[in-house]
DNA sequence: CGGTATCCAAAAGGATACTG
DNA sequence: CAGTATCCTTTTGGATACCG
């Protein structure tokens, strides 16, 4: 994520937001903000283990492409809060719907994998 | 993909799938196979700049994971042919259906993108 | 609080050479 | 043809310190 420079600048423009969207923390993110909108460090409790650095990058990646709305006001402290735009949740649900369907086959992909190891160590 | 060692072991495992599915190249193997069935070469040629290696490591995670089916024929010179598993095309299809949101929502994300960036540079 | 800047460690990824 | 093994470069990600 962040500022792609040169080497992955040339792939095709749409598979750039399809690694935005389905990176490591991009997924979180979208999936939480699902359920509604959230403070920057109330974000980062929600996800767990997100470096500061990681989570603004992703969510900086997230706004510039229109799928996340960043709302900061004028007071001290500061308070920023974030959440889904209309295509934001478009994405974020067919994302959710992706990890649901890995939460759901995850026993046959266990089994899969069971397979595969006994057949090469015997 | 590949072996992940150590740090990404901590990972909820359904995670772990999302991301071999969702990875730069198990999205590009998946969305080909959809189509039919290819040898390493050839599967290769399609998809366009893949290094053998990646090809590997990929096509291996996702057998792994039961979601590709490699058919090793005992011929001279050697033939292998990949295919999709059930579980192979239930993801698959749902990666593809992701790929195509963005290809049709990519209009907007560029149209954010202009936005945002004018915005910051004055 | 919500960041930015810098530095460093780890992981991903590519090029090349080699093999059954 | 379909890989493996090795080496090297690029990218990612975390820790730390600092700022408005």
């Amino acid at each position: 994520m962040g500022r792609e420079a040169t080497s992955r600048e040339d792939m095709c423009p749409h598979r750039l937001v399809l690694e935005h969207v389905t990176s490591r923390w991009g997924v979180l993110v979208l999936i939480q903000l699902l359920e509604r909108s959230y403070r920057f460090s109330e974000l980062r409790r929600a996800i767990g283990r997100v470096s500061e650095k990681m989570l603004t990058q992703t969510l900086q990646t997230l706004e510039r492409d229109g799928l996340v709305h960043r709302d900061a006001r004028p007071v001290i402290p500061p308070r920023v809060d974030y959440s889904l735009t209309d295509l934001g949740r478009e994405a974020a649900e067919q994302v959710r719907s992706l990890a649901r369907w890995t939460e759901r086959r995850l026993e046959d992909v266990q089994e899969a994998r069971r397979a595969y190891d006994e057949a090469r160590t015997p």
